[in-house]
DNA sequence: TGGTGTGAAGTGGTTCACAGCA
DNA sequence: TGCTGTGAACCACTTCACACCA
């Protein structure tokens, strides 16, 4: 794919303008400038004017962007309009309030199952979701075509469970383990580390 | 304070440098490379070299670093021997599960009160922290000299709450409300967004 | 006139490569 | 010899500023 050209930050502020745009249309307004959309996404026009040129021209000069178009333009160009179904892996503390809250889940998106070492000790908190063992996991995620993982499972196993994950054939991990994962140029992980971002505010909190 | 010449990025690393550290203190290791403490990390090790630099010289050529030395150095420069006390705001489905969990808090940092919109709704939880009216959130925040506080109000009311929170006193917020903030400069804010990590990466996963 | 699209300039952070010291 | 500390080169992204167009 040649979308790689387009650089890791811009695709993170896009997904922003995306919520501003649908927030937008749910307010049925149907037109909007750079400079307003940056504002309600917290960046400079010219950045966000950039941004939504890597994926071509939508604008009308002196008068800004079809809100509608822009949002369609977008969400097919992230490939949005596909159906997600996640895993969660390490039904812990963590990993069980995440499958009861799933507020962070969005319309396209779905976590299917969950896997845990031992399932036995958790099946009965009345999840969701349903709780397997690890050894289903990989045939789970083959026979799913699953790209996308949340991990949920100590530090001392993280490492492994990434390995096994990456050679079932996830691409994309979303990292709570609070370790530093290793894998492939082509699996993408991004980090959720609470205690490192306390940790990080507290430094700058004079 | 001159700190704020030290790049937010490398003070972000440097919390990992703290906890790869820490981990080594545990193992009784007493000396380490800036190599491999760079790849316990995952970062170049020229990268750790120039973001320990900014606190000074703490390495010993031929050698490496003394690993205790290190880690109290860094500790200290990062102002983390002080005793964080923060406060939860916005109990609803997010904010009590993360009272509950509350995994992330590490050794030096403590939830010593939430507040909510409507106490009653959610006092009888069960939960481990006193859940009080955001009315009573301002004096608190003054009388306690709380600095950092975790943002878990609906989107609607985050920019609001924060104009509070700011008003109080508080100078760090760690904002899971899936919402753009405005705040001063002397404020450090950071978004804690699942959805939009679950968007960006679906991006990624061809 | 007003607002997009974009080359060019600027900025901040990363990486290199090597001097210098135990 | 081995590894730190660091100026210099490099790179990626950001911002500016203006041509261009409805």
């Amino acid at each position: 794919m040649e979308k790689l050209t387009i650089p890791k930050k811009s695709i993170y502020r896009i997904s922003i303008y995306l919520r501003c745009l649908g927030r937008l249309i749910e307010n049925e307004i149907e037109t909007v400038s750079s400079t307003a959309l940056a504002k309600a996404a917290g960046v400079k026009p010219a950045q966000l004017r950039k941004d939504i040129a890597h994926f071509g021209q939508f604008g009308t000069r002196g008068l800004g962007y079809s809100v509608k178009d822009l949002y369609s333009e977008i969400k097919s160009a992230m490939g949005g309009s596909n159906y997600h179904r996640v895993i969660l892996v390490g039904v812990g503390n963590l990993g069980s309030a995440l499958l009861r809250y799933q507020g962070f889940m969005r319309e396209g998106y779905q976590v299917v199952s969950s896997f845990d070492a031992v399932p036995q000790a958790v099946i009965t908190k009345g999840l969701p979701v349903p709780v397997l063992a690890v050894d289903q996991m990989e045939p789970y995620i083959r026979e799913n075509q699953i790209k996308i993982a949340i991990l949920c499972v100590p530090r001392e196993q993280a490492q492994e469970v990434t390995n096994e994950l990456v050679a079932a054939g996830i691409t994309g991990i979303l990292n709570f383990s609070s370790s530093v994962l290793i894998a492939p140029d082509h699996v993408t992980i991004s980090c959720v580390d609470l205690a490192l971002e306390l940790e990080n505010l507290s430094y700058f909190v004079s």
